[in-house]
DNA sequence: ACCGCCGGGTGCC
DNA sequence: ACCGCCGGGTGCC
């Protein structure tokens, strides 16, 4: 088995001492120490992809495919086919290939069709799909009814190349005349004589259409439970139970996939009306969607141990846990099981297939997975035939164009599993790379999955929702917190509050927050002026954080501030009159400032974290394969994704092996130890709690690793107990902290200190009871997600939240945007995703918001 | 006839 | 392809 997870730091055994490690410094965690990091998050800005979604329909043609003889691809009447270029063809570089669902070709386009589409396709003004009416049994030449597909302001372009080649586009027809004429009485494709915009439905329509496709648990297969192996130690929940039992028969199932019929002698996919003798073949696996907190992990190592073979168990030797655990996998699986567990992680990590191969289950993280994938001689991963391929948090492969997405996609492995709690986040389209990834035929191909899910369902086609629905509950499983199980919710949860505490900085703190402020405010402002916002993004985001990290501690921003206030040098990059190596040195700088800041996030290309992370030019960092991608594409003029400055590959410049990023952040046991208006804040409280309830337990958590050293001072002096976790801490380190608070020994540590995005969702600190969010994060989600490792299954108390924002501040203007944020998120389902400038604009709001201008 | 017409050879791009 | 197109054979009625 191969299990896939992205939370490195739930099975990290390295440090990051002498060498580089991607995991625990990433330029994205600066970005999310600094709460931005959905500034960041600006969407397919790869400008690689087709923006499909806002795509109209011109209007539809009838040409002809020939040369059907020399092909073996064939079709039946009314089954859609692809138009694929074939610039390399020797005979004519206009040929239009014409191939069939499957992939096979059967003919092309006549050419002198091919010579108006050519062009048309090459600059991608729009997209061709074809559909062969009638004469599917033709042997010569045969029919094809095409649609075209574009933005509106590329249609008088479209119109009028094919009219220079004289060609005319017949209106797109509604319905009738058109269906009536060529598509035959059966449940065909309704959707290739397109209505568009029959009925758009709203935002908040689709969304409550596509909540349903949960509701009905009543699914015999959904409700049958079953009893995990002995040895899963374990005792399942009644749900958990019933979710064993759909994953073990689907896994077992030897059931079509959805939309597939068996007719006489053929097997029939009734979207695209493809046809083919061989069965095609049942996805052994789907989406385990429950919601966080439901045990989703322990119920597919359940699954593991339990279905082997034919129904069998894994043949390992029973364990000895009688205590119940939760969801995590390594406090789960690493101590109490006798099977042979492979990490294959850190640079140690073993490049030998077979090596792999005798391991009961490996356990990896995406960024190995997909900075193996681009490596000389393959990747070991992608070498190995898996019985079973578990991605965990699944989600993480939404982008299709990210090299995580395309390294899991190449993964060779029969049974296969998405866990996630967000399968939908914004919109259909996350889908497709699920479905992709569960070989669901003919879905893997992203052009039939547009065609015939994606498309009818926002357009608001009839019936398309309805696909939409049968295919996500044929594959899926999902239960919610308020699910319920024979009556009961699967999930009864104790209460939930957030406070706000203000905190007053005193004047001493104000004066040198006010002057940080100013002094920023004043660059920001020239900035504003000069119009090169954009351009010093990554510095605006730094005096936003040392503002933020003055809210906290001013021993925060000692580090970061030295060069700040020393004139132009940090702000602009001034190229003229820099040697390139010292030009090399400023950028290395930046990135080193934004792989030291603490945290995890994103490369604004693929919104993954980032794999080999290089700046560019004008100090923007990203993924090494992603951005490669997008100079190759956008070559020879490539821009900068978030500031469209020029590319190019030779500016890039990696992070040069590393003594220690981070040497200098620790806490200085020279430096005399002073307190701060917060961590008084903080300080009152837990003494207060502890005078009141000396046995609760509590998280103080801070999105700056350094800040929990500095509140470590206080806690000593008035004799708290605690213990700490946050992301730089190995495996081993990390176990023991949260085994420890999580015992209720007398004794035991009372408080945790946190750092915001420790660990995957799956961390359980069920002990707390108490949170203290000693700064606020951009992303309210963020702050939701870390709540909720307390508030979940096996909570006994309620649970008290206080958020900790000081005055006048960054933290204020942070909270507007965040309740700004979280009412866009709850009715976000679907919309459309924004326009680059529109991200930007966003950005330069916030921006201003932040710094009061 | 530097045409028309006939009928055989032939056939994607 | 039971087509179109090509090019050689042919030539009043």
């Amino acid at each position: 088995f191969l299990w896939i997870d992205p939370a490195r730091g739930r099975f990290q055994y390295n440090t990051f001492r002498g060498e580089r490690n991607y995991s625990c410094f990433s330029s994205s965690d600066f970005y999310s120490s600094l709460g931005l990091e959905d500034f960041l998050s600006v969407g397919d800005i790869s400008g690689t992809e087709e923006d499909t979604d806002s795509a109209i329909l011109y209007g539809t043609l009838r040409g002809s495919v020939v040369g059907l003889r020399y092909y073996t691809g064939i079709v039946n009447n009314n089954e859609m086919v692809a138009l694929q270029r074939d610039p390399n063809n020797p005979y004519d570089k206009n040929a239009v290939r014409v191939n069939n669902v499957n992939g096979d070709q059967v003919g092309h386009i006549k050419k002198e069709l091919a010579a108006a589409l050519a062009g048309i396709m090459d600059s991608k003004l729009a997209v061709v799909e074809g559909v062969v009416p009638y004469g599917a049994k033709n042997v010569f030449t045969m029919p094809v009814q095409m649609s075209f597909w574009g933005r509106e302001e590329n249609r008088e372009a479209v119109l009028d190349q094919l009219k220079r080649h004289g060609f005319k586009l017949s209106p797109p027809l509604k319905g009738n005349r058109f269906g009536s004429k060529w598509i035959s009485g059966r449940a065909g494709p309704s959707y290739s004589a397109p209505v568009h915009a029959a009925v758009q439905l709203t935002t908040e329509q689709l969304k409550s259409e596509f909540d349903k496709l949960f509701e009905d648990l009543k699914e015999d297969d959904k409700t049958c439970e079953m009893e995990g192996a002995e040895t899963v130690g374990t005792l399942l929940l009644p749900h958990q139970k019933q979710a064993l039992a759909w994953m073990v028969s689907r896994e077992n199932s030897n059931d079509l996939p959805p939309f597939w019929e068996e007719r006489s002698d053929f097997y029939y996919n009734i979207l695209t009306n493809f046809a083919e003798k061989k069965r095609p073949e049942n996805i052994r696996g789907g989406i385990l969607a429950d919601d966080m907190g439901l045990g989703k992990t322990l119920t597919t190592i359940a699954l593991i141990l339990t279905n082997f073979q034919d129904g069998k168990p894994l043949p390992v030797e029973r364990i000895t846990n009688d205590k119940f655990c939760e969801d995590q996998f390594e406090q789960h699986i690493h101590q109490d099981f006798n099977v042979n567990i492979y990490v294959y992680y850190g640079s140690d990590r073993s490049k030998d297939p077979s090596v792999l191969s005798e391991q009961d289950i490996v356990l990896t993280t995406y960024n190995i997975l997909a900075t193996d994938y681009g490596i000389r001689g393959g990747s070991p991963l992608h070498k190995v035939k898996w019985l079973r391929i578990v991605l965990d948090e699944g989600h993480t492969i939404r982008n299709p164009n990210a090299q995580q997405t395309k390294a899991v996609l190449n993964l060779e492995g029969q049974r296969r599993w998405v866990l996630t709690g967000t399968p939908i986040q914004n919109s259909v389209k996350d889908l497709w790379s699920l479905i992709s990834f569960l070989k669901m035929k003919p879905f893997t191909d992203r052009e039939w999955w547009h065609r015939t899910i994606q498309r009818p369902v926002t357009t608001g086609t009839p019936g398309g929702l309805g696909r939409l629905q049968s295919l996500i509950r044929s594959i899926t499983l999902r239960r919610t917190k308020t699910s319920k199980v024979k009556g009961k919710p699967v999930l009864e949860l104790p209460e939930r509050k957030v406070l706000i505490q203000h905190v007053t900085l005193t004047e001493e703190e104000r004066q040198v927050y006010q002057s940080v402020k100013e002094e920023g405010k004043a660059a920001i402002s020239r900035f504003f002026s000069e119009g090169t916002v954009l351009a010093h993004y990554a510095d605006i985001l730094g005096v936003l954080l040392r503002l933020r990290q003055l809210c906290c501690h001013p021993h925060l921003c000692v580090n970061t501030s030295s060069s700040f206030s020393a004139g132009e040098s940090e702000f602009s990059l001034v190229f003229d009159n820099k040697t390139p190596e010292e030009l090399r040195e400023t950028l290395v700088k930046k990135m080193k400032l934004v792989l030291s800041s603490g945290s995890d996030e994103e490369c604004a290309v693929c919104l993954e974290s980032l794999t080999v992370p290089v700046i560019t030019r004008c100090a923007h960092v990203f993924c090494k394969p992603c951005i490669f991608e997008v100079i190759r594409s956008e070559q020879p003029n490539a821009k900068c994704p978030l500031c469209r400055n020029k590319l190019r590959v030779e500016h890039l410049v990696e992070c040069p092996p590393e003594e220690e990023i981070d040497s200098s952040n620790g806490k200085k046991s020279d430096q005399e130890w002073i307190s701060s208006s917060k961590v008084n804040a903080l300080m009152h409280a837990l003494i207060e709690l502890r005078r009141d309830s000396p046995n609760a337990k509590c998280l103080v958590v801070s999105q700056f690793t350094t800040f929990l050293s500095l509140i470590e001072n206080p806690l000593k002096e008035s004799g708290f107990a605690f213990t700490r976790l946050d992301g730089s801490m190995a495996q081993k380190k990390r176990v023991e902290a949260i085994q420890c608070f999580q015992s209720s020994q007398a004794g035991s540590p009372t408080v945790m200190l946190l750092s915001l995005k420790a660990g995957g969702v799956g961390l359980n600190l069920t002990a707390a009871s108490r949170v203290f969010l000693m700064d606020p994060a951009w992303n309210p989600a963020a702050e939701d997600q870390c709540f909720d490792r307390c508030h979940r299954l096996g909570q006994k108390h309620d649970v008290v939240i206080t958020k900790f924002i000081v005055k006048d501040s960054v933290e204020e203007n942070m909270m507007k945007i965040q309740n700004k944020k979280r009412k866009l998120a709850a009715g976000a389902f679907a919309t459309k995703k924004p326009s680059a400038s529109e991200v930007n604009q966003t950005k330069i709001n916030e921006i201003k918001a932040l710094i009061d201008l």
